[in-house]
Order: structure tokens, then C-alpha cells, then sequence
DNA sequence: TTTACTGCAAAGGGTTTGCAACATG
DNA sequence: CATGTTGCAAACCCTTTGCAGTAAA
């Protein structure tokens, strides 16, 4: 395994990688040159991105590891994995990590995800209706997805 | 292929039947035997049902035609696929057919998939947020969906 | 009687896994 | 050095598809 240094976009990156040492560390598991890749690739995008376009920048890793690592960063809170359709799934720093709490554009054509966020007013309404839901199903909500669903900008045309 | 006759529990089914013979009519196909199967176990059973469920009902019924059928009918407006993990989707009737707008609880142990509605004023809020967004990104926004994502009551015990 | 549909079995395709070699702490 | 991790290739598993036979309009 290769991989190339990466520049630094964001002064946060850095910050990153610390909370992921440690939440990987907690979990028994090394923070190795690959996993930081991966995560180097998700921080540098700020998109959810399919396996693919994750090796395309990071050639020289393998496709099994990075299936691999972006399940133990799942597991660890790291990534979060988005699946859309029967393609691809998605993957994307998690919620916890970038501090930004957001939901889906999804393309029924072209399978793209896109990043967007509503009024906190409606997050708040979304998370009532969700307390009452659970507490009449019995069911515990971890989180709660919104997705829009319809045709991207290039799709549409 | 031998399909037994279902009890009709509800009038509604009659109807939903029409309605699925026009859909598939107007899209130059037949109403089938099986096709009317697969339609009588959703609207019997009344929410998002795996392959696997849907055959065990339907042991008669081959598994590539049910798929088949499956994807005509989703194709047609009258089921909706739900994919929720790599695991088998779920398939339910289309909102337009049972007249009931809802979202789902999506249990992460065991996959279930189930039922719920909000208030109404919720439901418009999403809407607004989501013509504001469309706007935004230039995205034609055909539905939303609102998922709540944790475990269920078998599983969180 | 024409054309769509069915059933079987085989292929597809994204993801996971076994295993030996290899890094990491 | 003891264990977790990697890479390769093969296996997995849900789903789709090819094809010959069948049934719907």
C-alpha cells in the first residue's frame, strides 16, 4: 500500500484525524496508513462518495481493504454509509466528526447524493414527531434520515 | 404457476385491483395470475414485505418472476421498492394505491421495516423545506422520505 | 395467433472473506 | 514479537437475464 500525502484544506482536517486516532484506538483497532487515506479522501471531498471514486483517488489501495477499513470506521462512528439503490452504496464522514448535521438529494438517475440541511425549527419537529413515534412503537431511534428523492441538475434537463 | 385464491379482508382490495389492471393495461401489459399474487399478499399483509416473505406466501411462485413482476408493477406506480441495506429489499403498494403517505422505522439488527405517519403540518413543513432546496440546487424533487433508524422492540431487549 | 409472461438455471455485480505475507504498537 | 491489517483471489448472495415453453388478449 502507497499512499500519497494529501494536502490540507481545511485546518480542521487535522482535528480529524486526532478524533478518529482516538475513537479507532478505543475500539482496539490501528490507525494505519490506509484507514487515513480513506478518511483523508472523505474529509477532502466533504461528499458522499461511492468505493469507486474512493479508489480512483487512492489507486494503490485495494478495493478489499478499503470495504475493509470503511467498515471498522463504521463501526468506530467514523463514516457513515448511505445505501441508496442496488448500486453503490455511499460512504461520508460522519455527523459526529464534521459537526454538521444534514440530509440527502438523491438522484433517481444518475444515483448521485447530495449534502443539504433544513431549518433547525424543522429539525426539532422531525425529532418530537420521532419521540412520539418510538414511544408508541416501542422502537429506539437512534437517528432520523430525510432524503429527497427526484432528479439531480444534469438529470433533469 | 398455481396461485390460491386469497379472502379478501378489506373491500379496498377489489378496487386496488382495478386500479392495478388500468396502470398495467395503460402500459401496454397483463394483468397476470401471478402478478395478481403478488399484489394480493402486499395489500393483505399491508406493509413492506422481503422477496423471501412474499414467496413464502406464495410458494407456487418462482422466484425470477416475482422479481419480474415485482419491477413491472414498481414500473407501473402500483409497488415501491425500499432499499434500506445490503440485504433484501422491501416491497410495498405504492402510497397512490393505498391513499396512505407514510415513513419507516428501519430496525439496523434486524432489518424490519415498518409503517408510520406524522401530523400533517409536519409533512407540509418537509414539503416547503424541500421545494426551498430544490430551488437551491436546481433538483427536481419527486418524494421525501423520512426514515427513523434504530432497533426495534424485539431487538432492543 | 400473436405477443407477453413464466420457470429454470446460469450469469451479474457489489461486497465480503480465507489465507499467507506484512506492518504496527 | 504479538496482533491487527493488507492484498489477492475466490466466495457470497441478492438480483437479473437468456431461453424455450406457456398463457393471456
Amino acid at each position: 500500500m502507497k499512499i500519497e500525502a494529501r494536502k490540507i484544506q481545511f485546518g480542521a482536517v487535522k482535528n480529524v484525524h486526532d478524533e478518529v486516532s482516538t475513537l479507532l484506538r478505543s475500539a482496539g483497532q490501528r490507525y494505519t496508513g490506509s484507514r487515513r487515506a480513506v478518511v483523508d479522501v472523505l474529509a477532502d471531498e466533504g461528499r458522499p462518495m461511492t468505493l469507486p471514486e474512493i479508489l480512483a483517488r487512492q489507486p494503490d489501495l485495494a478495493q478489499s481493504s478499503a470495504y475493509r477499513n470503511l467498515a471498522e470506521l463504521e463501526q468506530a462512528g467514523v463514516v457513515r454509509r448511505i445505501i441508496t439503490s442496488d448500486e453503490h452504496s455511499h460512504f461520508e464522514l460522519a455527523e459526529d466528526l464534521t459537526g454538521h448535521h444534514h440530509h440527502h438529494l438523491i438522484c433517481r438517475d444518475c444515483g448521485a447524493v447530495t449534502d443539504f440541511a433544513v431549518p433547525a425549527d424543522l429539525e426539532k419537529q422531525i425529532d418530537r414527531s420521532a419521540s412520539a413515534v418510538a414511544r408508541k412503537y416501542g422502537f429506539v431511534v437512534d437517528a432520523h434520515r430525510l432524503d429527497l428523492v427526484g432528479r439531480c441538475m444534469d438529470c433533469s434537463r
